[in-house]
DNA sequence: CTTGACTCTGACGTCTATGTCAGGTTCAGC
DNA sequence: GCTGAACCTGACATAGACGTCAGAGTCAAG
């Protein structure tokens, strides 16, 4: 499968894999011409990569934290790195909640306002 | 209150401070020498801010909806800013949480190796 | 063999909330 | 009135994950 291919299935930017393989997360074989050709489950591999980095990983820590997902070993060093981001994470889930909850307040407790110059209250 | 202090305070950076009068997110008074003056809710405001900040918000959004918790009064137009914040930072939770109990899964699976070459299985 | 779609490698651009540095001013305390 | 700490205004720097453009090469189909 070639990038354009696994850019559409993976629902990525051919650039955003270009980046991840400079960045050592994505391997690929190339064809006699340099093209990048990738194996069957680059899909999967990339679609966790996402994932990492939308719980808010850098490159740099995804980059250690992948090769034990392929292994299924880790170092006890990296086993306390994954329990960190793990717990970094459940940390800002708790801020967002908070945000989340204050935004709600807000809505509660505010009046809205028509250009008519009508109002009502919440509810 | 000063700069200095209300950034102590309020746990930022004066340069925080001075970014979010810039963005026209906190207002002072300037005393005859220039220098800026807060008046004692200026840290709640902060921490409001700074909370909105936390959730993804953008300087921007925040401007829009920060007059509305002041006047307790919002357009239709912006009551429905506000709950696609709030969909938004919920849909940001659920992402985080999926990529936790990713996380919690590799953790799970993986066997944990020590330099000795002792291996041990979860739990 | 041609063509057009796709891909390649640089390399600079972007966006956002600060960090940081420079050169100068203000102010509280003594 | 002095002094040192705190403050002022620019303005450039940063980090991270890409976007985007240029110029050139590759490849499958006809």
């Amino acid at each position: 499968m070639r990038i354009g291919e696994l850019a559409a299935k993976a629902g990525v930017s051919v650039r955003a894999l270009r980046y991840y393989e400079e960045q050592q997360l994505l391997v690929s074989e190339r064809s006699p011409g340099g093209q990048r050709h990738y194996a069957e489950n680059a899909a999967d591999r990339v679609q966790l990569i996402q994932q990492l980095y939308a719980a808010g990983l850098t490159s740099k820590s995804i980059l250690e934290i992948l090769p034990c997902v392929v292994t299924g070993e880790v170092k006890p060093a990296l086993l306390d790195r994954l329990k960190a981001e793990r717990n970094r994470i459940d940390a800002q889930v708790s801020t967002l909640i908070d945000a989340r909850d204050r935004l709600d307040g807000i809505i509660e407790t505010t009046t809205t306002v028509w250009s008519t110059g009508q109002r009502c209250r919440p509810q």
